[in-house]
DNA sequence: CTGTTAGCGCCTTCAT
DNA sequence: ATGAAGGCGCTAACAG
């Protein structure tokens, strides 16, 4: 069974192409009996429609590029859920496109994806270098909307959805303060990277707010592993001045770490508690339920999908720029679960 | 910043755009001056070439559709991860869609991404009906190669990469029969799907193969979710003749019992032995992690995708079908650690 | 209400 | 080595 075109219903019937086209377009100056006729005729060939021919026709193809670091963490995979439940009704699909931290292949993804003539890109970056903001800015030059989502970069013209990082090191941070914890650590990640320097920042000015001393020592930068996090805990715990509580940048680093203090018979949450950050589903499901920051991040795609469609209907006016900023929601569990 | 095309820089540079698409296209016939001058204009100009023209021009638009259930969870998106991470270097493009278990969503993906001229559709279907089947058929008629990937459908001229379900629920009892445990009870899901199906036989067979006896009330059908298997425990623990492990085919509903069977002062892995399916991320982390059934997901999708490579090369000669079964492996954990 | 024509951007045969 | 022309499938402007 071949794929049929117009022009086969056409040929079939002894009319044109471009009526063939209005009847199944519901062009209304068509009579009901050639409609008819078409869509019967259509139905029986098993006619579809070449979205391809269809894009290079309008100049709009559909599809949307979002470009994630990895597509294998939930996080990710919960963003791109909710952008793709957004975006789905809307007839766009979603293409998806992996970094894995590499800024050359964040580049060549978007060119590619610029290449498919996809009508918007949603991305998490992964790094922050003059190339890529390069790129962006061509991008926007040719209208095609820009969003970023949790990872950002502040590009005149791109939009935004991220959470308030700030906000949620400050109150992961003052929850452990309110817990009597005196001495607090903290987990950091790639500090040029904002959301990573934000976290930083509210951990800083809640150390500060309650009056307690801000200790260099207690900031470790590490990658999000469970190895690293059990590395940094190693280093804290053999600190002359021993910190009683670490606020982590990741869930797994905050695990990793738990496992080591567990293991050196420190007691938690009674004499050590740990806040995480991210709310990775074994954090709720472990014995010992570990306190985290949740990102929402189904609602930060359903909301990136959601500016994305704002900026595409106001074709005209496309200079419109969106910054959505979120909530952080403290998960407070068994980790930091303690009367002060 | 316009976009531009071949016909702009031919304008440029007073050729045609036959020649300039040659000079792009290293094509042999072309004076190495005129192919400089082209390559630095067009690079000069920022062009880049139109994949949606390509696309319709060649009938091959280099994207492949993915469907599954739902990509926020860690085996689809691993899965994913390993589809991508094998077609990405070959310049094809993963358009992602969702079906939520929902057939009519499946069919509704299927045909859209028929209509976005994809190369190929590599899925994991929801449910076994009559229609959908009747869907493949036809796409298979019009030369897009299908590869199912974990929940397969048997049709001919389909290509599919799955596990060895029987075995892993064989090897999965035999492994708490080993354990000592005698009276063995069983999770399934729903078993229109040969998956669980499978496993269902694979562990009806090893119990067979030890005289351990068949006992009806020990198999409880639930869906994969942690509250599910709570119930489920506590169904099982009010027996009788109360059963002395669990083989489930889902990890997460193997959690919510370990949490009842503890509940309720039974010990793990003493007195009960537990074993799961799928090797969530979660039954590592736990304090008192989770035997289960490795399914190598990223194995998977890479294998998918080589697959999908050799149907798409072999164009000539489509006909053939190709079926992978992965073999799945048992991890041994906490939960099922203990001395016959 | 329907047909004709042209063009989206590209490649490829045929001709030169 | 280069140009001219046609077509992938569709829609929209123009004509009737």
């Amino acid at each position: 069974m071949e794929k049929s075109t117009i022009y086969d219903i056409a040929k079939e019937l002894n009319i044109s192409a471009a009526t063939v086209s209005r009847a199944l377009n519901n062009n209304l100056k068509i009579s009901s009996a050639t409609r008819k006729l078409v869509i019967e005729t259509a139905s029986r060939m098993n006619y579809k429609q070449n979205k391809v021919a269809l894009a290079l026709k309008s100049g709009k193809s559909n599809n949307v590029g979002v470009i994630v670091p990895r597509i294998d963490s939930n996080f990710f995979a919960s963003i791109i859920r909710g952008i793709e439940d957004e975006l789905h009704p809307q007839g766009y699909h979603v293409i998806i496109c992996q970094t894995h931290e590499n800024e050359k292949r964040e580049i060549e993804n978007i060119n590619t994806l610029f290449n498919a003539q996809v009508d918007g890109i949603l991305l998490s970056i992964s790094n922050t270098t003059k190339e890529n903001e390069n790129i962006f800015k061509k991008l926007l030059n040719k209208n095609t909307p820009i969003i970023f989502f949790d990872r950002k970069m502040n590009i005149e013209g791109a939009s935004s959805v991220t959470i308030n990082d700030f906000e949620a090191g400050y109150i992961a941070t003052k929850h452990l303060i309110d817990k009597g914890c005196k001495k607090i650590a903290h987990f950091s990640g790639d500090q040029s990277l904002e959301i990573f320097e934000n976290r930083f920042k509210g951990y800083k000015q809640a150390l500060l707010d309650n009056n307690l001393k801000f200790i260099e020592e207690y900031v470790i930068r590490i990658k999000s592993s469970v190895d690293q996090g059990i590395n940094a805990a190693k280093t804290l715990l053999s600190l002359e001045n021993r910190p009683d509580a670490i606020f982590s940048s990741s869930d797994f680093a905050s695990l990793g770490a738990i496992q080591e203090i567990k293991k050196q018979g420190i007691k938690i949450p009674e004499d050590f508690c740990v806040v995480g950050f991210g709310n990775e589903p074994f954090t709720k499901f472990m014995e010992l339920s570990i306190s985290t920051v949740d990102q929402s991040p189904l609602e930060m795609g359903k909301m990136a999908a959601k500016v994305f469609l704002e900026q595409t209907r106001n074709n005209d006016n496309l200079k419109i720029e969106k910054k959505v900023v979120l909530t952080p929601e403290l998960q407070e569990r068994d980790s930091s679960d303690r009367k002060k």
